[in-house]
This record gives C-alpha cells, structure tokens and sequence, in this order.
DNA sequence: AATAGAAGCAACCGCAAGGTG
DNA sequence: GCACCTTGCGGTTGCTTCTAT
C-alpha cells in the first residue's frame, strides 16, 4: 500500500511564492490560526499543496523571524551547536530564535562549511584535518593553519585555567540536552575558540544591532536603514493605536506567541545574554506585538491602500533582503 | 557590455515520527 | 498492533544574483 501523497500535485502551483499568495496565507493564518496545514490551501484559496504553505509560513512569513545574514554570535551558537548534535537544523535552530532549520541549514552549507575547510577544521566532526587533506586542499592557507592550530592549543590551555563566562548558560543548557539526547559527537576542541579566531581571521566585524533588528516602541523611531521603513513611518501616524497590543489577541492567534514586555535592545550585549536558551519566554530580540506590528498587520488586513498595490505585483524574491526589525517586516512583503 | 561560472538561498522531495481511531 | 493521516526534518535541487574575465 503506497503512501498517500500530502497533496494532489495535479493543478498546483509550485516555484517562488508570489506576494499575492504570501498575502492570501497572511490573511488565513491571521484570521484562522495555524491549523491543518492540508486544508489550508482550499480554505486560503492557493493553489498550493499544504506542505508547500507550511513552510512558506515557518521559513519567511512567519512574523517572528529574523532577516538578514546570521549575526557573529550567532553564527558561533551554530558551529558549537553541529559540533554537538550534527546535522540536526531543527534542534539548532531552536537555540536560535527567530531563526529556522534551513536558513542554518542553508548558512551552514555556504558559509560556515567552507571557513572551517579553509581553517584546516573538518566541518563534521570538528577536528583538524589530516595533513594530507590540508596539504592538496589548501595549500595556500598553510601559514593560516599553523597560526589556528598554535591558537587552539594555546586557548585549550587558557580553557583548562579559566572557562570563559559568556558560554556558561548556553553551555550548560546545550549540554544538557545533548545529555539527554545521547550526545553523539565530542568536539576534540571548544568550538566557540575555534570561532573566535575564524572571526579575527576573516570575517568582518558587523554590528550586531544591524543584524538582531532591535525593536523600539513605537515613539521612538526606528532607523534601520531601509527605505521600507521611513515609508512606513508617514503611513503609520494616520491610524496608531494605543490599544493596538490587543489586535492581534483578538483574532485568536493562539499560535503566537504573545509578548507584552518589552526590552530596550539599546542596553542588550548579547554576548552577555543568556536568554537565548529561553526564547519562548524572553525573546528579546523581537518585541513582536508592537505598535508599528501591529499597525503592519492592519494594513495586510486592509488591502485598499493603492499605494502599495503596485509592490504586490511583484514577487517578494525580487526585492533584497533588507535588515528588518518588527516594523519593516510587513511593510518589507506588501 | 557580454558571458560564464560561482555563490546564495527559497523551495521541493521523500522519509520518519508521532498521533488517532 | 495496524492503518492512516499530519507534521517535521534533512538532503537536494534549481533559480536568481553576483563576480570575474
């Protein structure tokens, strides 16, 4: 007896989503929930199959979401995190707010894979590579090996005096889990160094708030750059709403997850931050349910703003990926 | 300016896990 | 335990954009 396919291929679309369907989804989920992935499509009228919705919701719609190349930090969470559980994205992700299994997944493979290569550190197990592989893969990058692989005795040796205390929560919480979970792999060094040199070696330093889209309140402007959100601020001010945290409470998204504190990203070092393990409780990184959100969201819901009619034309794929805090994130689609 | 190749990333595919009757 | 269904996951593909020549 053969599976059941998740859905009637014949009449779908498949390929890039276009913003007139990212739209009819956002409708749907906005006023639905997140219910039966399967039924979506008919109820939403796409004409899409429910596995293809559902993934377009968690992986770029979803209005929890990140944008924008993974942050320094980050990006060391993920190599310290494969070095402990593999190729589970899912569960890396998860350490990870506001970031999904295939953009690591799709960092890992494209960034992250080939600066360990080219470090002399095999992206699998975290180990050095053998001197034959080094030697006909990298040649050029000998000097470069040497200098990393007198750094990671010289830090293993550091390590053993004195742990370093940024990693202390995470380390532990991760441990933990990986405990739990059976660890598979034992990375022969600390990762986290390892990273700390890949970044002195050639990563550029980039500002973390560019990359974490603080989130204000709403009377004090955000400037990210973009012009996505200077046009949203003149379209904001006609219809603010102090009650506006309730919007969304009201369409019964039970779904969400409902945030009503808000934290000033300001003051965040987040290399001090040990929340990151607790995402669900204190994602501070997002303060999802602001005003300019919400106000985002009244203007998905109310569609007859001809001015934006023309930038739904176009597929959302066409435009760059701007550095998106919670206000530009709706304005950035419609 | 044109072109080829490389890089990046959204989306697809198939399988597995988990839930339900 | 079985059959069926939905959801989640990880590997892979293929399109778009970027870069070098």
């Amino acid at each position: 007896m053969g599976r059941q396919p998740c859905c009637d291929k014949v009449g779908l679309k498949k390929g890039p989503w276009t913003a007139e369907e990212d739209k009819k989804l956002i409708n749907f989920i906005l006023t639905n929930g997140q219910c039966c992935w399967r039924a979506v499509p008919k109820l939403a009228g796409l004409l899409r199959c429910g596995k293809s919705c559902r993934l377009r919701w968690t992986n770029y719609l979803r209005p929890d979401l990140k944008r924008g190349l993974l942050s320094e930090y980050e990006e060391k969470m993920v190599i310290d995190l494969h070095a402990q559980l593999g190729n589970r994205w899912s569960k890396i992700a998860s350490h990870l707010p506001g970031r999904t299994d295939n953009e690591i997944k799709n960092h890992w493979n494209t960034h992250i894979k080939k600066k360990l290569k080219k470090m002399g550190i095999d992206p699998i197990t975290h180990k050095l590579l053998s001197n034959e592989q080094t030697q006909t893969q990298q040649q050029p990058m000998e000097q470069e090996k040497h200098q990393q692989q007198c750094f990671l005795i010289e830090h293993e040796n550091e390590k053993n005096k004195e742990p370093l205390k940024q990693e202390t929560s995470f380390e532990s919480s991760t441990i933990n889990e990986a405990k739990e979970e059976q660890q598979i792999m034992t990375p022969l060094f600390d990762s986290m160094e390892i990273v700390n040199e890949l970044y002195k070696e050639e990563h550029p330093i980039i500002k973390q708030n560019a990359i974490l889209a603080p989130c204000v309140p709403s009377s004090s402007s955000t400037t990210t750059s973009s012009s996505i959100s200077s046009s949203s601020n003149s379209n904001s001010n006609s219809n603010s709403n102090s009650n506006s945290s309730n919007f969304l409470e009201d369409l019964l998204l039970h779904d969400f997850e409902w945030s009503h504190n808000y934290v000033d990203n300001n003051n965040i070092n987040i290399e001090n931050n040990n929340n990151y393990n607790n995402n669900s409780n204190n994602n501070i990184n997002m303060a999802l349910w602001d005003d300019e959100f919400i106000r985002s969201w009244d203007f998905v819901l109310n569609d007859d703003d001809s001015d934006k009619k023309q930038v739904l034309d176009a597929p959302l794929n066409q435009y760059p990926k701007v550095i998106m805090d919670s206000e530009s994130w709706a304005y950035g689609l419609f």
